[in-house]
DNA sequence: GTAGGACCTGGAGCGCGGTCCAGGTCAACG
DNA sequence: CGTTGACCTGGACCGCGCTCCAGGTCCTAC
């Protein structure tokens, strides 16, 4: 092939992981976890296109929800079905899980004020 | 002795795990991690005191916002110390995990508005 | 005195989310 | 051609925060 390296199609798991910002060992385990699959260059190495980059993205923004790999192999699988009669699925379980995230956060600002409380007590303290 | 066992000095291990909402094993384990140690009875069961309790329910707090047992420790170690020249560092220990939590907190929601916006971009593909 | 239940200890096991490793293949460079 | 570095695989390993288990003690009630 007379086609130069730059022009190829797709990024190498290196590049899509410094892109993404993740590991190039999560890339691997989301695809073994079948949250992921990419293409493979005949010599079967991965390339990430684009729109793999888009959905690396979801998936992080997922996790960094808390969501459980579980979880999102659950909507992984949906989208990959790639039938609009799982649109309502999908909905369920982001809203689902968009409640989840609000009571975390809520939970989170609670416990927040006690750590103020006990950071103003101390300062009492030392202060008296 | 004569003391009736309504008297006696303080909740066992399993009254204090009810009390505050925590598994038995989890107190026998924040012990083996010196963020907690108790008196004990004659026989050698543990007896948790008004305070003992007002502790749990503060390592509970900080467990809850996400700070790792090794720090914990360290703040255990200071309120151990039972030095008001200790003050200064809990004050600093607690303001820094203070920052984390408040960090959390903003990753959260900013990630909250992505999940959102897919709703919303879903919702649209159902209706449309 | 004996049955049951709560407690004790030390240590193994678990679920999670990666991370690392060995042993091999592949691609580009000089 | 050989070297170098990124990639491949399957599987072992890790840190975390519990959780469970075996084998034993102790207390209470009948």
């Amino acid at each position: 092939m007379s086609q130069p390296t730059a022009a190829r199609d797709g990024l190498s798991v290196g590049e899509a992981a410094r892109e993404a910002g993740v590991s190039i060992d999560t890339l691997r385990y989301y695809e073994r976890e079948h949250l992921l699959s990419t293409e493979r260059t005949p010599s079967g190495h991965r390339r990430y296109s684009p729109g793999d980059l888009e959905w690396i993205a979801v998936l992080t923004c997922l996790r960094e929800t808390g969501m459980p790999i579980r979880r999102m192999r659950e909507f992984a699988t949906l989208v990959g079905e790639d039938d609009d009669a799982t649109i309502g699925a999908r909905i369920d379980l982001l809203t689902e899980h968009r409640e989840d995230v609000l009571r975390r956060i809520r939970e989170l600002e609670a416990n927040l004020a006690h750590v103020e409380g006990k950071i103003a007590y101390y300062r009492g303290r030392s202060a008296g």
